[in-house]
RNA sequence: GGGGGAAUUCCCGAGUGGCCAAAGGGGACAGACUGUAAAUCUGCUGGCAAUGCCUUCGGUGGUUCGAAUCCACCUUCCCCCA
């Protein structure tokens, strides 16, 4: 089986532009292929891993990834799938981005001569003189196709800046200058980049007469259709102190029965044929596979050390063993009033409650309780004594730190 | 260039002088049930030294005993005509 064949069966595959030529190229090791990523922030989601894993696998098979850092197209911003503009990055913001990305992908792909490369389209389209663009890029775009794709639909309703019209002119052009200059010759993106792209193998066409390819990612949708890779409209990052490894783990293992098997096979390095064995995994049997899942991605993204600590801690958490692994807290004298600490502030001290009013509303709820005691009373208190060697607090069932003072 | 409309809390969306920390829905959070799942039901959803006080209805001023609500100007967006 080529690593075509098993892109499909994990399903990883949406669209391509050609399929025969694709899987010829990709099984022979002969593609050079891009990916583009915004920084809009200053860390990895969730979301981009799975593009991560898919450079890699093909790495692994012999062909060359270039991560593109959108240094120059983030100066726009993606309009594809958003309801409103973007806010505008300085180039300051921009470029600190891009450094940390840089970093986060390093673990995970192999830069150097002959390898991966990584480059930022600032680099070439900051210097692009506008005239120029238009004549020569600018007139191989028919506007009436670009209003019909599908990612700008949604921006017909509530308005589109020129201004973020011409993202796709922009990515378009930066797939054919790496086509030149680096002998590109295949994009990749999410499923939602697919106009954005054929933009650019359109291009090539019209300018070089060549053929480029392009192949879009299954976007990782939960079981009710919504993007993966979010808690509560906040993402799931890759940097450990944006979304502690232990977050990172939680968020894997409790995801929807419907999915589990989808993630183990899009996201993780498993062999198919242990991941078609767990197919046939049932009902709370599939706890069994969602600690896999958990195990496998945070190993890839924090290390199996975090990885194991991360899985002792939600162990001891559930099962209520030795809590030796769990987040903790660390409080001085000062944070005391007469050697001792209410319930609500260390709510608060801890992180666990952003506010005394949800401290409040928590407790009151019967939704927090310190080594295994309900604390139903608002004025509870706790002394040095008891701080001194350690309490567990909870909030809610899957919440909790260790407080210690020191 | 001309005319009309809109901006409300995490999101959608009611509210057109006091009864408004602001209906309803979604989401989030907590509880019950479970398998750290889903579905369902219940509670809850600005902050604080808490039967009270403070901040919030695009921005800045103004009218008024009192403004999310009225007036002026500004900003942004939408629609129609050119």
């Amino acid at each position: 089986m080529g690593i075509y064949e098993e892109l499909v069966a994990r399903g990883l595959i949406a669209q391509v532009t050609n399929e025969e030529e694709i899987r010829n190229m990709v099984n022979a090791g002969k593609a050079t292929f891009y990916i583009g990523f915004d920084c809009t922030a200053d860390s990895l989601t969730a979301g981009h891993f799975m593009a991560l894993t898919l450079m890699k696998r093909l790495q692994q098979a012999g062909n060359k990834p270039i991560a593109l850092i959108g240094g120059g197209t983030t100066m726009i911003g993606d309009p594809s799938g958003r309801t409103d503009m973007r806010k505008m990055l300085t180039r300051e913001d921009i470029n600190h981005n891009a450094e940390c990305f840089r970093r986060q992908m390093e673990r995970f792909i192999e830069f150097g001569p002959g390898k991966a490369q990584m480059v930022n389209n600032a680099d070439w389209l900051l210097n692009l003189n506008y005239v120029d663009v238009l004549r020569e890029v600018g007139a191989c775009f028919s506007v009436n196709n670009m209003l019909r794709a599908e990612c700008y639909k949604q921006r017909m309703e509530k308005g589109l800046s020129f201004f973020e019209f011409n993202y796709m002119i922009m990515q378009s052009y930066d797939f054919y200058y790496l086509f030149q200059h680096y002998d590109c010759n295949m994009q990749f993106g999410g499923d939602d980049q697919w106009s954005n792209m054929l933009g650019g193998t359109e291009l090539i066409r019209k300018k070089l007469g060549k053929d480029a390819h392009a192949m879009t990612i299954t976007l990782l949708t939960d079981s009710h259709g919504m993007k993966m890779g979010k808690t509560a409209g906040n993402a799931v990052w890759l940097d450990p102190n944006k979304t502690s490894p232990f977050d990172f783990y939680q968020y894997w293992r409790n995801v929807d029965d419907a999915d589990v098997l989808k993630c183990i096979r899009m996201l993780t390095f498993l062999p198919l044929e242990q991941i078609d064995e767990m197919a046939t995994w049932e009902g709370s049997q599939l706890n069994r596979a969602k600690e896999i899942l958990a195990f496998e991605l945070t190993s890839m993204v924090h290390g199996e050390e975090e990885a194991k600590k991360a899985e002792a801690s939600a162990k001891a958490l559930f099962t209520g063993a030795d809590s030796a692994n769990a987040p903790t807290t660390e409080l001085s004298e000062a944070d005391l009033t007469d050697g001792s600490i209410d319930i609500m502030t260390l709510l608060v001290k801890t992180g666990l409650c952003p506010s005394k009013s949800d401290a409040r509303r928590n407790v009151q709820q019967g939704g927090v309780s310190v080594d295994d005691v309900k604390v139903s009373d608002i004025g509870a208190v706790f002394t040095a004594e008891q701080l001194k060697d350690g309490i567990l607090v909870k909030r809610g069932k899957k919440n909790f730190q260790k407080v210690i003072l020191k």
